[in-house]
RNA sequence: GGGCCUGUCGUCCAACGGUCAAGACGCUAGCCUUACACGCUUGAGACAGGGGUUCGACUCCCUUCAGGCCCACCA
């Protein structure tokens, strides 16, 4: 191998061997045990960052290491085309909205749109060197996700775990459409706080006098002095005249305002948990286009009926106080506009009274980190309501659900026909009354719904059986933001579907930054992209990035780390040359009789023990460390140590430095694939006889090489070298410059080699005064 | 407001409660040594502050300060 490291041509080379010899194939008729990847689906939003490389490298050198360490190992891929994002990316592109198309022909429009994503996708993680089985891919809209999705809401309906009650919802009143939190920002707007006078003793503050008439309840601090007296106190609210109480709650700020306050059936978000929380009335008087449908003020628009209420309110002398505020509110972030609530009948999984279920689920699972674990404590320990899967959009997985027309009854699909879109396509029988006239359930199920099935959808779940090779799985990766949604939803799903914890273990990732450590944001224009970071450094430089910071910790993307990931590759690259030169029999290792062999073995033998303990646990930083420290340390020291042997044509050191830089190639190679691959290719695939180092097997731990006695003298040689090497830079010497005499007192073996290494004329027994440091080897050296 | 995480050479990042606190990038000084100058060998350089527990603390506890994340809140 004469020429030099060029990684873009051996990534383009050895990524074509992973494809035309199919070596991340899951078989299913294998006997080997399976160990089983429940990937998270990206979303696919038309942008892969180094972040997504990040974590996703991190969970591919687990996948590595899996295999070879014998596994069956099932690693498929999902793409997550259900999500708001990509119905944005969608809408955005080809400038419709999903409402018009309808919703059928919207989710094939995602399909065929979304399809230029995947590939796109797909391409990149291949570049990244992801090893999954992509004949294992799935779409979270596709058939499959819908059937599954379906099918589990059918299951919960049978198991009566669901209801369907009129609650709260976002929306946007232009769009006239529900928006999910996620669609919300903030915004800074100019409002009028006014002060309203009750009564005598009474004067609320508020910015949305319009809201008057839906007024059902009015707060204030149980510890404001000022106030906690008006408790239980009833009063009429002004101009509307229905009466209302005054209740008590912490959440009112008695320093804002008056610090007494309204609670009307929809301000805001407050507004809903009092609702909820102390069963108010509901009092609708905004309509689904934000005009108020209200008595005089039918038909305004909530601005107009605004300025009308404050007018009216100011003839009656009702007004104390009007100011002029800059403050927070919620708008729909594609339009801009203030959102308000309506109230719509929702689906609800009931699970409230599993806390304790989903909290012993917790602690089954193994989580890496280990302190991830207290976010979904704590998650489920503030748990207040049902989970609400449905979403008044148009774009989703769709309920497999009609309503009888004549009396009102549910009626769920046949499990049989799934999936279903009710909103053109029946029931297929009649309702228990004897009616055929249904009505469409037209809401579609929260991502989460279907995304908390992606283990069940794995095991190709069907509604009884599963593969239980498969399920439960042995691992979920997953990045720590979505402990609560995904993570715990999919908990939720398993406990009901099949009694069990989804998974064994828990891998949880941190997130990529920028060089700063400022997190990347598109807004902030400092996100980097990874096809360009991969083509620009390579992916087993982006990779070995990927593996400097612990599981759990967010990092920086640091040029030193591809730099120093580059450095790796080179120094492999050229000792594979040397090794090349000087090749052997690596199976004949184990028989090495030199004591430099001997030592450099147990010392080998001690970092594959130490690499193979922590990946283990799941800690590939650890591992990586152990292989790095080795094979400096032995670049620098054994190679040196052995030339004078190897210039001489000795074949047991080319057998052990042919052993040695197998296993240390193995031991890189979940992380730098490509590299190690290439030179697997070229120095060991004949005598391996594995089509690639990535089915090969990871290296053992083998007593035969290991022996204490031997290592703890090659340490002692290996440090009298060392010191020697030091003497002579400190003498202005060459390093192979040439020394007439050492004597070596403390030290009786290993003299040949000492004098080998080091060009030395002649050592010898005898007295020395310069100590080995950490030994009480003396030495005396001369030129 | 509640919870969690993190603070170590200029920078990034390690260290079962026990050597001289490791390594990488950068910097310094030597060396064209038959794998590699994309290299080798040197040198300088750090435990956020304050309390405690302990024979002994970077490590455990409390606290202050500084970052970050999640949740709640924003009338």
């Amino acid at each position: 191998m004469a020429d030099s490291y060029n990684f873009s041509e051996i990534e383009e080379r050895i990524a074509k061997l992973w494809r035309d010899e199919d070596i991340y194939r899951y078989d299913p008729k294998s006997k080997k045990e399976v160990y089983s990847i429940d990937t998270p689906p990206p979303t696919v939003s038309g942008l892969i960052h180094v972040g997504h490389v990040m974590s996703y490298s991190q969970m591919d050198f687990i996948a590595r290491y899996k295999r070879m360490k014998g596994y069956n190992v099932f690693y498929p891929f999902g793409f997550d085309n259900n999500g708001l994002p990509t119905e944005i990316l969608v809408e955005k592109t080809h400038n419709i909205t999903a409402e018009k198309l309808g919703r059928e022909r919207f989710i094939a429009l995602v399909e065929s749109e979304t399809k230029k994503f995947m590939d796109m996708y797909k391409e990149v993680w291949q570049k990244v060197g992801i090893a999954v089985d992509w004949s294992l891919a799935y779409s979270t809209i596709g058939k499959d996700a819908q059937r599954i999705s379906q099918l589990s809401f059918i299951k919960l309906c049978k198991m009566d775990r669901t209801y369907r009650k009129e609650t709260p919802t976002i929306w946007c009143p232009k769009e006239k459409t529900a928006v999910s939190q996620m669609e919300l920002k903030d915004k800074v707007l100019k409002s009028r706080f006014i002060n309203i006078k009750f009564s005598k003793e009474i004067t609320i503050a508020t910015t949305r006098p319009e809201l008057l008439p839906a007024c059902v309840a009015i707060f204030v601090n149980p510890d404001d002095k000022k106030n906690a007296k008006l408790v239980g106190k009833k009063v009429r609210v002004p101009l509307f005249g229905q009466e209302v109480t005054v209740m008590a709650d912490r959440r009112v700020d008695p320093e804002k305002g008056t610090g007494v306050v309204m609670c009307c059936t929809f301000g805001d978000l407050t507004d809903i948990d009092w609702y909820r929380a102390y069963n108010l009335p509901l009092k609708i008087i905004i309509d689904e286009s934000g005009a108020i449908i209200h008595g005089d003020y039918k038909g305004m628009k909530i601005k107009d009926a605004r300025s009308k209420v404050i007018e009216a309110l100011k003839a009656e002398g009702l007004v104390t106080g009007e100011k002029e505020i800059e403050h927070n509110v919620n708008v729909h972030e594609r339009c801009n506009t203030e959102i308000e609530f309506l109230v719509k009948k929702q689906w609800y999984v009931r699970y409230l009274d599993l806390k304790e279920k989903f909290l012993d689920a917790g602690k089954k699972i193994k989580w890496h980190p280990e302190f991830m674990k207290v976010r979904y404590d704590n998650w489920v320990n503030g748990l207040q309501w049902d989970w609400a899967i449905s979403r008044q959009r148009f774009y989703g997985i769709p309920f497999p659900v009609w309503y009888c027309e004549k009396c009102g009854e549910t009626m769920l699909a046949e499990e049989g026909s799934l999936p279903v879109n009710p909103l053109n396509q029946k029931p297929g029988k009649k309702c228990k009354c004897g009616s055929d006239r249904f009505v469409p359930e037209g809401d579609v199920m929260d991502t989460w719904a279907t995304s908390s099935t992606t283990p069940l959808l794995n095991a190709k779940w069907d509604g009884e059986r599963y593969d239980k090779r498969i399920y439960p799985m042995s691992l979920r990766p997953q990045a720590h933001d979505i402990i609560t949604f995904w993570l715990f939803t999919s908990v939720v799903k398993g406990y009901f579907h099949t009694g069990l914890v989804p998974w064994k273990d828990a891998f949880i990732a941190g997130h990529a930054l920028d060089p700063k450590g400022q997190p990347m944001h598109k807004s902030a224009g400092n996100i980097i992209e990874a096809r360009g970071a991969i083509e620009k450094n390579g992916a087993d430089q982006v990779r070995y990035w990927a593996s400097v910071s612990k599981l759990g910790e967010d990092a920086s993307f640091q040029d030193k780390d591809i730099k120093t990931g580059h450095k790796l590759a080179v120094k492999m690259w050229n000792v594979a040359n040397f090794v090349q030169m000087n090749m052997g029999d690596p199976t004949r290792a184990a028989k090495a009789t030199n004591i430099i062999d001997k030592w450099i073995l147990s010392k080998a033998m001690m970092a594959v023990e130490n690499a193979t303990a922590r990946f283990d646990e799941y800690d590939f930083t650890g591992a990586a460390r152990a292989a790095s420290e080795f094979f400096w340390y032995f670049c620098d020291n054994y190679l040196e140590f052995i030339k004078h042997r190897t210039y001489k044509g000795d074949k047991t050191a080319a057998d052990t430095l042919s052993a040695v830089f197998l296993m240390t190639l193995k031991m890189f190679a979940p992380f730098v694939p490509y590299v190690t691959d290439e030179i697997y290719q070229r120095l060991y695939r004949k005598t391996e006889k594995s089509v690639s180092i990535h089915v090969s097997e990871w290296p053992e731990y083998n007593g035969k090489m290991f022996d204490k006695k031997s290592f703890e003298l090659g340490e002692r040689i290996a440090n009298t070298i060392i010191f020697i090497r030091q003497w002579k830079h400190n003498n202005q010497m060459a390093l192979n410059g040439e020394l007439a005499q050492v004597e070596v007192e403390g030290l009786t073996e290993g003299l040949d080699e000492i004098a080998g290494a080091m060009n030395i004329k002649k050592v010898t027994k005898g007295k020395g005064d310069l100590t080995v440091p950490g030994t009480e080897i003396k030495l005396a050296i001369k030129k």
